[in-house]
DNA sequence: GTCTATACTCAGATAGAC
DNA sequence: GTCTATCTGAGTATAGAC
C-alpha cells in the first residue's frame, strides 16, 4: 500500500528500498537480490522490509512501475520511434533494470504472479498511446498507410522486448540501431 | 551426463522425466514444477531424479535441448520464413514449452545459470544457419539485397522471442501471422 | 548405474511483541 | 514501523542399499 501525505517518512523509505534493490540487481545480479540482501542494504530486517511491499514479487513489480513513471516524465512526447529509441538508449545505461524487466516479463506467464496484472495493464496503456501516434504518422505520410497499425505496435513492442532478451546475453548488440532499422522499413 | 548404449533403461527414464516435467509445466505452470512434483510424477524420490540431471536448472535446459533436436528433425529444410513459422505454429500447441523457453531465456541473464551457455550456443548455431539461408534468398531476389542479413537475423529472432513474451500474457495473438507480416516487409 | 532416506541450508513469509 | 522468532517449502549433498 502506498501511504498518503501524512506518512512522508514511509514514502521516502519506500523509494530508498526501490533504489537499493535496483542497485543490487545491477551490481550483483537478480539472483542475489534476495529480500535479506536488500534489507541489509537499507538497514532493515527482512520482515521490516516486507512491511512496505507485502512480498518480494510486489517489490520488484513496484520498481518497474516507478521506472515507467519516471520514463513518462522524462521522455519527450515525440513520435513513436523517437520515444521508443530514447527509452532503449536509457535502458542501455541500466543493465539491472533490463534484467529485472526481462525476468518479470517471463514470470508474468504465471497467472498468480503480480507481474501479470502489471504487464497486462501496461501493455494496454502503452499500446493505446502508440496507436494514436502511429495512426497520426500514417496520416502524415511518415509511415506506410497500408500497414496495420496494430501489427506495427505488436511487432515494435515484441522486437524491443526480444532485443532486451538478446542484450542480456550479449550487451554488444545495439538495440536502438536495430529498432531504428525496423522503423526505416515502415517508411513509404 | 548422457549415458551411452549399455544403459538403455537410463536413457528411456531420462526421456520420461523430460516429458513428465514438460507436461507438468503445461498443466500446472512453471511455478509448481518443483523437483518433488516432477519426481512424484515419475515415481522417483527427488534425489533419484537429480541423479539423472544434476540440478533442476539442468533438467529444464535439457528439455529445451531435446525440443530443439526434435524440431531440427521435423521441420522441413525450407526457407527461413517457412522454417520459423512452422516452429511457431508448433509452439502454439505446447504452451508449457513456450513458458519454459521464455523463463529460461530470462534466467540466462545470470552468468552462473546453465541456460546462459545453452542460449549462447544455440544463438550462434541458429544464426549461422539462418545467415546462409538469408543470403541465398537475397541472391535469389526473394529478400531485398540492400538489407543487412545480420540485422534480419537479429530482428527476426528478437521478434519471435518477444511475441512469445506477449503470447504468454495473451494467447489470442497470432504469432505466426505477425512473423509472416515481418517477412512480407523484407520482400523487394 | 540406479535409487532411497536423511538431513542441511537457504529462501520468503507470518505472528506477535515492542 | 520495526523487530525477533518461527514456519514452510524449496533445492540438493551425502551415505549407502541394491
Amino acid at each position: 500500500m502506498v501511504k498518503r501525505g501524512a506518512y512522508a517518512k514511509g514514502v521516502v523509505k519506500r523509494e530508498g528500498i526501490l533504489e537499493a534493490a535496483l542497485e543490487i540487481i545491477g551490481r550483483r545480479g537478480y539472483r542475489s537480490a534476495s529480500v535479506r540482501e536488500i534489507a541489509d542494504a537499507v538497514g532493515l530486517s527482512p520482515a521490516g522490509l516486507l512491511h512496505y511491499f507485502g512480498s518480494k514479487e510486489q517489490l520488484f513489480v513496484d520498481i518497474l512501475r516507478a521506472r515507467d513513471a519516471a520514463d513518462s516524465r522524462q521522455v519527450p512526447d515525440a513520435g513513436v520511434e523517437e520515444s521508443l529509441v530514447a527509452i532503449i538508449r536509457h535502458n542501455e545505461q541500466v543493465p539491472g533494470l533490463v534484467e529485472l524487466y526481462t525476468r518479470l516479463a517471463a514470470e508474468a506467464g504465471d497467472p498468480a504472479h503480480p507481474a501479470r496484472a502489471f504487464f497486462l495493464d501496461r501493455t494496454a496503456i502503452v499500446h493505446a498511446a502508440a496507436r494514436e501516434a502511429v495512426v497520426a504518422e500514417q496520416r502524415a505520410g511518415r509511415i506506410r498507410a497500408e500497414l496495420d497499425p496494430e501489427w506495427i505496435i505488436r511487432a515494435g513492442h515484441a522486437l524491443a522486448d526480444g532485443l532486451q532478451n538478446a542484450w542480456i546475453l550479449d550487451p554488444t548488440i545495439d538495440m536502438a540501431a536495430d529498432v531504428e532499422q525496423f522503423f526505416a522499413l515502415l517508411k513509404p
